[in-house]
DNA sequence: CGCTCTCTTTGACGCAGGTCAAAGAATCGA
DNA sequence: TCGATTCTTTGACCTGCGTCAAAGAGAGCG
């Protein structure tokens, strides 16, 4: 494993920059925002980043790995709000109440940049494009969740995962991955409550798909076989490559 | 009507400033946000503030009244994304793309503030508390896309509208009008769109409730009879009184 | 004021997907 | 390497809610 390496790469060396960064700073901006950012060690699968209740002081990037967030409802049960991958970032959602309101919880090996807030906050008075990119960020992760939404108001249970399994292949390639073949890293339970299936009926459908020849799956391995007939089936036009 | 008189109405004067802007701006401050601020004629039932596929280049604060947002899917349907009242900001998703990809209608005769959003992004360079508020609203927006997702991914229809009641009876409260008695701006369709259940549902169980003695409904009026109920069927602790 | 159009309610019926059960398959710790 | 635990798949059955149909009830307009 390189992640030791990886361990202390700064964000001018970071392939992922492109991704959580404004893509105009300058080298000594961006030299100001590496200095804040704190590099952790790498997170066990089943390790939490942060947890309902406690105080909210930075957000986070993905450099590897994958993360798994969720809130607990009133019968202490999860419900998936997101899964984040590397370049991604995550913990934005309890800015307003400075409390976490949510879990993160890693899906397998994962290492992550700790980016304080306040740093945050202090930089982008002085950095505009930093805090234009912050407005961004923000309300990108509003226009997903409102996706989500109209998804699950609307969409059949195939429809669900037809697009679930295209948003995935388009982050993947934005990563420069194969956007037709990946590991998912997440359970089949996770992905039926985030879609707000029973784990049964993703189940099904992956077979139902891997029939009709649009898919081959193999446990966590995906290949999509027929991208255009996954588009149809997940109602997504296929322009965004 | 006096919504003309309070058509010129200033930041400091309108009763609705603590809920839109933050709480700890100086008089010259408030005057800085106050000059930016356009305040255009009321929007007539039915009329539109931006729909989608417009430039993005503000945001807006309803001052009174009540605007639905939504989005058309891909076979040209409504998905509605929210109800906003009085107080509260609307546009924010559009500022990462620049683009609306949601269309704001008005419900009833409705006044509505203008923010340009290049004057927020300059306002909030120098005043901290502005910029601080932005994010806070931000992620406020994010907080409450991701209490809907997990009440479409895994309620009943009734404890969807039990919760939904119980949200827009909050909201009057904050708003310092009953929370007992309100009426409902928006059409049963509306709601039922929202929810992501029929129309005839949202009608069955209106009628359900008020059989139980939980509601009385009259149209669009609406008596919250027994708070505690409500509250059990939405499983919603009644603590942000 | 009456006509039209839209909204709401109610009933009957069917189905997508949930639930229950149980048998593999994969992963993990010692 | 082996048992234990967790994850995935498949089948059988059932139900909550969607769909269709139709009758009121309002609301807006000429």
């Amino acid at each position: 494993m390189t992640s030791q390496s990886k361990f202390t790469v700064s964000c001018q060396q970071c392939g992922l920059n492109e991704l959580c960064l404004p893509n105009s700073l300058t080298i000594d901006e961006m030299d100001e925002v590496d200095r804040v950012v704190k590099r952790g060690k790498p997170l066990q699968r089943g390790e939490f980043l942060y947890s309902t209740g406690e105080d909210f002081s930075s957000i986070y990037a993905v450099r590897s790995g994958s993360i798994k967030v969720f809130t607990i409802d009133d019968e202490g049960e999860e419900q998936v709000i997101g899964f984040y991958l590397p370049g991604e970032l995550l913990g934005m959602d309890a800015i307003d109440s400075r409390l976490h309101m949510s879990t993160a919880k890693s899906m397998e090996t994962s290492s992550v940049c700790e980016i304080p807030f306040d740093s945050i906050e202090d930089l982008s008075t002085s950095i505009r494009n930093l805090q234009m990119h912050m407005y961004k960020l923000l309300s990108r992760e509003i226009r997903i969740d409102q996706e989500l939404q109209m998804l699950l108001a609307k969409k059949t249970a195939e429809e669900r995962i037809g697009a679930f399994l295209m948003n995935l292949s388009m982050r993947y390639e934005q990563r420069r991955l194969s956007s037709t073949r990946f590991r998912l890293p997440m359970a089949r339970s996770d992905i039926g409550n985030y879609l707000g299936l029973a784990v049964e009926t993703v189940s099904r459908i992956f077979t139902r798909m891997q029939t009709m020849g649009v898919l081959r799956v193999e446990g966590k391995e995906v290949e999509i076989l027929d991208r255009q007939s996954l588009c149809n089936i997940a109602h997504v036009r296929d322009e965004e490559i």
